[in-house]
DNA sequence: TGCATATATCCGCTTTACCGGATATATATA
DNA sequence: TATATATATCCGGTAAAGCGGATATATGCA
């Protein structure tokens, strides 16, 4: 329970939710696209996104100086539950449909382009 | 969002979690149901079950002295996607299985019989 | 090697949430 | 009406989590 309390936990979060409708759509994006999405500080970002890696949702991969965040592709069996959920509630949500319009806004003159 | 993250976050307790647990196996329970089960003092249970009722997640019956919760009959979509979630996930789990049998185990002599 | 950039981590502060005993409210019964 | 019981709410204290500027780390390039 626990450990399934701390799963649950690691959503509990706006702006980790924010960051999971992200995902959902997009294949990776780094820390910048984040911090240009969600328009908030380059800690706060990273802060979040290590909460979400270490609760098993995410995993990284550096190139050069930038390090890309996607879905971890070996979720657990509650993760994968929790994804299918969180895809049908956040495809319908409001502040997700307006982070995914910024998203592909994004010149790809941005940080990591 | 806002209003999603709350929802999550009504779940994101493992107390409430249990609780949610036991009311997707049972029909409706009284909150001395909840103490016994739980073995968390009464303002405790009374606390988590208003949480939990607030988050739209619950409804509540008055028989007499006794208030029996029982999952709310017109839950949100939303709601309703993470029920069967939580299903899914809170079958498998162990420290809910031992509540189911405390459950069962409580005479009848118990509190609200 | 030295500098610039991207990201992670640190740190102090503030906010939020939980806990459980104490108290208030509502109901049943005599 | 008075008493007893079940539940809800209050309250003071503690623990956890978030925030974001400052600093540390890692990489790329000159």
């Amino acid at each position: 329970m626990r450990n399934l309390a701390n799963i649950v936990k690691s959503l509990e979060d706006e702006t980790r939710l924010r960051i999971m409708a992200l995902l959902l759509d997009a294949d990776e994006l780094c820390v910048c696209d984040f911090m240009a999405v969600l328009q908030l500080p380059q800690s706060t970002v990273s802060r979040h996104l290590s909460h979400l890696k270490n609760a098993g949702w995410l995993s990284d991969r550096r190139a050069g100086v930038w390090i890309h965040y996607s879905l971890a592709r070996d979720l657990s069996p509650v993760h994968r539950t929790l994804v299918s959920t969180l895809r049908t509630i956040l495809a319908a949500n409001e502040v997700a449909g307006k982070d995914r319009e910024r998203l592909s806004k994004l010149g790809r003159e941005n940080c990591c382009a």
